[in-house]
DNA sequence: CCTAAAAAATGAAACGTTTAATTAAAATGG
DNA sequence: CCATTTTAATTAAACGTTTCATTTTTTAGG
């Protein structure tokens, strides 16, 4: 009807408020459901909008506002299996609040840790979701006063997810006991995160109270095994295998089986993590199961809570984890 | 020296130019390196920035120039082990040029999709790197004449970067033949996508020209067969498979072993995409390599091309596939 | 009816940049 | 040494919003 399409270009406001015979204050307030704007005008605003075609431009929103609805999601690596599912459920429930996430991952570097949450801050996002490399807070000076939210990592400054390592790490210790494993074996992954470190250690004490423990040894977050960890591994020393990680533990069943030996007829082995992998493996992997979709979306929702409210007191979530049974644990050998 | 710091709140350019004692416009120009200023006050404005810690506001220089210096990333499913690599990748070879990335996943849907896309137009991304679920051209309306990048399908307005998928189709089956297989089966993925189905269609070509084809069957993109494939598989028909994927290949190793048919002894596999999943399994599974790692980085070069030149002529970029050698290829049982 | 109060609508400033148009200063050359 | 050109610096407008302070209109109360 009206021929008020400005030619080619996106309407803006002013578009709209022209075509709709109002002010753009008006238009605006229409738009935002704010102030006082009669009814009959409001919905006639919101029609002229949408006839247009109406988007607002979220970078001169940002620029007056000072909010970008976006967020950033700073990860370790995301072709660690562990992240793809975290940051599916980060984007999916930040776009459900009408939020966007850059998704950056730093390669287990703190330089680049550091200039990705530099590019983030400068961007203006309206908070951070991160899952340091390890417990130290290498951002404490660039982060200031903006919302972050830190994942499964110690920290004294800001809101946090977590799991309950500790409960999971009995859990694998007490299900190979239960099988009537008397050597059980414990590999641990990364050793300078509390949070990995501590899985092998609860499994390890557990262990210890049954007099079971038949080694504790470290591996790097990897599928091949140091060469004195693939030695204990198939050495007979243990007939089951409590591993930090289920990468490490797919590794070891590898070694095992390199080395003829058969899993679990001869060695039980749990993981930790549920990676999809394990699934996938033959037999599959028995594992602890870390909600990470859940992990993912409560992470929004918590950063969405401070970005609103920044004044509120520091939270940290537990999250409990799972014992997942596939095909990995058996009873032992010579029984 | 000079109490210029404007209370706690970042440095705006006004800021630099004060304590700089020159005009905002100066400021701008010496930062941005263009108009003219003398050496010696450029030199100085670096320096009082510096000093200063400033850094631009990105969403008022968006708003200014409308450009956002960031651009989009959207996929079908993060979870699906072959994207990761593919994001990681976007994601630095961005950061090089100073972009950033929204990153999103669909989930299958083209509602998602289209949904994923408008919220990035309306961010006002530069660009979009787009992995379609098919080769329908879903977003026609919706792009306009922004940027865009296609992953992998027909399109027929985009840039394209490809995959040689014949020469991957015809080298796996090549390679089972070499091996002395004459009852090959196919399995060929998602068929509702050109570059999906022609991988098997390829492979099936040189086999029917060797009179080696046993037989050529659907499965969904997915570890589990469907009840026929599966049957197939496992019913001595065809001494060695050519799966149009990794995931439904491991699956087909599952289904094999679950029944005590032995890789690569009693059958022999080969996949395509090398996912990660593929070398971590027992033993190791023989597939054809897409180049994902490079693909990522030109999908940002083309991009970032095409944003400067937005009239130079469409690309089409078309990778090579290797083939990987691991555990799944044996001569037949009964030689 | 008139006035006061409430509701609706508006004008204009501000957010932090970039950049076109302008002016001021310095360099060149006859 | 003056006129001209080149170089350097400045002023001010503009980008598309939001929102404060005002003005205009409507409603309510006596």
């Amino acid at each position: 009807m009206t021929k008020d399409e400005n030619s080619g270009k996106r309407p803006t406001l002013k578009d709209v408020a022209l075509a709709a015979g109002v002010s753009v204050a008006t238009a605006s307030y229409a738009l935002n459901d704010v102030g006082s704007v009669g009814g009959d005008t409001r919905r006639h605003v919101l029609e002229v909008a949408a006839r247009l075609g109406y988007r607002p431009n979220l970078s001169a929103k940002a620029m007056r506002t000072g909010k970008t609805s976006a967020i950033g999601l700073i990860l370790p690596d995301l072709t660690n299996p562990f992240f793809p599912a975290l940051a599916q459920n980060v984007v999916h429930a930040a776009r459900e609040s009408a939020y966007s996430v850059f998704v950056t991952d730093t390669q287990g570097s703190h330089e680049a840790e550091r200039a990705a949450a530099q590019a983030l801050i400068q961007r203006g996002v309206d908070g951070l979701i991160w899952f340091p490399i390890n417990d130290e807070d290498t951002l404490a000076d660039l982060t200031g006063s903006l919302p972050v939210l830190v994942l499964d990592r110690d920290n004294p400054r800001h809101d946090l997810i977590q799991i309950d390592v500790d409960s999971g790490g009995r859990m694998a210790a007490e299900r190979l006991i239960r099988a009537g494993h008397q050597r059980i074996g414990v590999i641990s992954g990364p050793t300078d995160v509390r949070s990995s470190r501590q899985r092998s250690e609860s499994s390890a004490e557990v262990l210890r109270r049954h007099d079971a423990l038949a080694w504790h040894l470290h591996n790097a977050y990897s599928f091949d095994l140091e060469p004195a960890v693939a030695a204990a591994v198939a050495d007979g020393s243990a007939t089951a295998l409590c591993v930090g990680a289920d990468l490490i533990a797919l590794g070891a069943i590898n070694t095992l089986r390199q080395r003829g030996l058969r899993v679990p007829e001869d060695v039980s082995i749990i993981g930790f993590d549920n990676i999809p992998y394990g699934a996938l493996a033959f037999p599959g992997l028995s594992t602890i199961n870390i909600p990470v979709e859940e992990m993912g979306i409560e992470a929004v929702n918590t950063l969405l809570r401070r970005i609103a409210k920044p004044t509120e007191s520091r939270r940290r979530l537990v999250f409990d984890v799972t014992y997942v049974e596939r095909g990995t644990v058996a009873p032992p050998p010579a029984a």
